[in-house]
Parts: structure tokens; C-alpha cells; sequence
DNA sequence: TCACTGATCGTCT
DNA sequence: GACGATCAGTGAG
């Protein structure tokens, strides 16, 4: 994927990043997914890592778009983003699920599951079946390496919004997007059955 | 399938 | 010192 095609917008990333795919390389093979569900977090957003300006932490999320911002959560899990804007802006699209397509084996070795379905549903899952953690944080996801971002293999079907998930600010704000009739998505059921986007 | 809860630690206040 | 862009396990329906 060239930088040049994405857009520049977090939220229109977080809509254009659902069917695009990822592609993982390590000395273990390769793992592909298929993206199915993002949240957008943008400037000014108080749910944003951004919102507070910029840290050591969250440096990527204002540094040029399509690249890694990976941070640690809970105590237990890492999260993926793609980041979004323009240098010094501070936004980013966070990739909170994907549909597995190949080295299958590789992420039920990782996940410690046989279930496919849960290999990447939930943020946490999929940079667990991916292997991403800190190392990767600020990678070029537009350029060769261990992480990269491909053309969908196949588009996006029905599009859906909702709000963002495990937020306490700006809760109201309908920033998730994923793809209406995917089994790959996380949240209950009934969150899944949401909206769907036409704006 | 859903609601609830404990685990766990880096980051910023 | 509090809290968080989560998950697995548990128990009830």
C-alpha cells in the first residue's frame, strides 16, 4: 500500500483500512488478516492518546500517517494502530479486528487457541496471533519489513458504525466502523447489530 | 450467549 | 497512586 493512497483523514482511514490487508513476516512465516473492524481516534478527541499532546509514549500518533503506534494496555495486552493526519496533527485508527486468511497454524500457536474465529477478534487477540508488540512501534507500514499494509484481496462488504468500545470520554461519538456481516468482529452480538453508515 | 470480575503493569498525574 | 482504546474464566439463562 502507497502512502499517497491513504487517506489523510482518521476517520476516513478507519473506513478505508476495512478490507485492506496486513501482512506479518517473521523468521516463524508469514500470518495475512483481513481487516474487519477499526475506531477512529481524532485531533482533539479527549479519548485520543493524543489528546494531551505529545509524549514519549504516543510520539508515533504525530509522526507522518501509515505508520505503527503500538501501546501496552492492562497490564496484559498491546494495541495496533495505523496512524493518521498530517506531522504534528496526532491521530490514528485503531485495528481492532481482522479476519485470518493465511498462516493459520502460526496464530493458534500464538493464541494457544484452535478456535478461528477468536484468532484476531478483540484488539488484544490480534496483535497476540500478529506478534506485535513495542518492537514494532513506529514502523513504516507503507514500506518492505516485518509489518505492511496490502490492497484488500477482497473490498469490504456492508459497512456499520457504533460507538467506540471500553471508552469514558466522548462515549457518545460514533467512531467504530467494521463490516456488517462478519463473524470476525468482536463485541457481543447485539453490538454487532448496528447502524449502517451511509455518511 | 451474556454479564461480571480479577489480573496486571506502563504511563502520566 | 490511579487508571486504562482488554481478555479469559466463571456461572447463570
Amino acid at each position: 500500500m502507497r502512502r499517497a493512497e491513504l487517506p489523510i483523514d482518521a476517520r476516513e482511514l478507519a473506513r478505508f483500512l476495512l478490507g485492506t490487508t496486513i501482512v506479518r513476516d517473521t523468521p516463524e512465516g508469514r500470518a495475512v488478516a483481513r481487516i474487519v473492524e477499526t475506531e477512529a481516534y481524532l485531533p482533539g478527541d479527549a479519548a485520543a492518546h493524543s489528546f494531551r499532546g505529545e509524549t514519549p509514549r504516543n510520539r508515533a500518533l504525530f509522526g507522518p500517517r501509515g505508520h505503527a503506534y503500538v501501546y501496552f494496555i492492562y497490564g496484559n495486552h498491546w494495541c495496533f494502530n495505523v496512524t493518521a493526519e498530517r506531522v504534528g496533527v496526532g491521530a490514528g485508527v485503531l485495528v481492532r479486528a481482522a479476519e485470518p486468511l493465511a498462516g493459520l497454524e502460526l496464530m493458534r500457536a500464538r493464541r494457544g487457541t484452535e478456535r478461528d474465529r477468536d484468532l484476531l477478534r478483540g484488539p488484544g487477540r490480534l496483535a497476540q496471533a500478529l506478534a506485535i508488540d513495542r518492537a514494532l512501534d513506529g514502523l513504516d507500514l507503507c514500506a518492505a519489513g516485518p509489518l505492511w499494509l496490502a490492497a484488500p484481496l477482497a473490498p469490504a462488504r456492508a459497512i456499520a458504525t457504533s460507538r467506540r468500545i471500553g471508552l469514558t470520554k466522548e462515549v457518545e461519538r460514533r467512531l467504530r466502523f467494521f463490516e456488517r456481516d462478519s463473524v470476525y468482529v468482536s463485541g457481543p452480538a447485539r453490538r454487532r447489530a448496528a447502524v449502517t453508515a451511509n455518511d
